[in-house]
DNA sequence: TTCCATAGTTCATATGTTACGAACTATAGG
DNA sequence: CCTATAGTTCGTAACATATGAACTATGGAA
């Protein structure tokens, strides 16, 4: 089994990481673990999903958000935990992260259903 | 033939943003629409090319932008002009579009070459 | 009006990418 | 060594993209 790879900083693209975002359920995975700055395994959005999403399609989600810089992944025992480079990101691409993580946000928002007046 | 369509503002989604501007073309050709916020034809693009994007692939480009919102498009005479719709994507989503033209100005600078990902 | 040039779109298809079940590997704990 | 858990890899079907060829739209000239 091929170990878990990483690009350097300096290899990290915009363009894969607006690829990586793009998509709705690694937009999900990753604003979760920037938000909570805590690590997690990838089973424990298996959980999440309510198993709607398979293992593998899951498994290669984190590979794509792994090589396209945002996250960090290390072997720990049985599971993988996972971690987001953030702050690396924001070294390199200042305010982008936390734009897209606000746009995000605020689509989520806007996508709720109209409160009903009383 | 079909009339060019856009989507409503309320209508744009993030992921169709950066589906949109992960790709270097497409982010080429928007930033300059967005920097100079004058108008520009499909074709002016395929000077700025030197002609080695076939205009069939160009097209196709300016409508994925038109798609994801980026852009407006209206006949005037026989060419397109495409404008920015970047006031209108900066109400809905606040900093983002400016995060990420800048992500792309670091990057070029940086001088690493734009690869498309995969 | 007919013809032509320019600008762009659409279509067919070849090539590339993604999703997901099945089979596999890795690790920990009996 | 056996089993369970966590995750990866592989094969392939479904989907997406790039591009040449054919088409449409518009304006101007003959």
């Amino acid at each position: 089994m091929r170990p878990l790879v990483h690009p350097s900083i300096e290899d990290i693209t915009v363009e894969g990481i607006l690829h990586a975002l793009s998509d709705p359920v690694r937009a999900a995975i990753y604003a979760q673990l920037a938000g909570s700055a805590s690590a997690a395994s990838c089973s424990d959005f298996l959980q999440i999903s309510n198993r709607h999403i398979p293992k593998s399609t899951l498994s290669q989600h984190f590979r794509a958000l792994r090589e396209a810089g945002l996250v960090r992944s290390e072997r720990q025992g049985v599971e993988v935990r996972n971690t987001s480079r953030c702050s690396e990101i924001e070294q390199r691409f200042p305010g982008l992260i936390k734009a897209i993580l606000n746009a995000h946000k605020v689509q989520a928002i806007s996508g709720l259903p109209a409160k009903k007046p009383r």
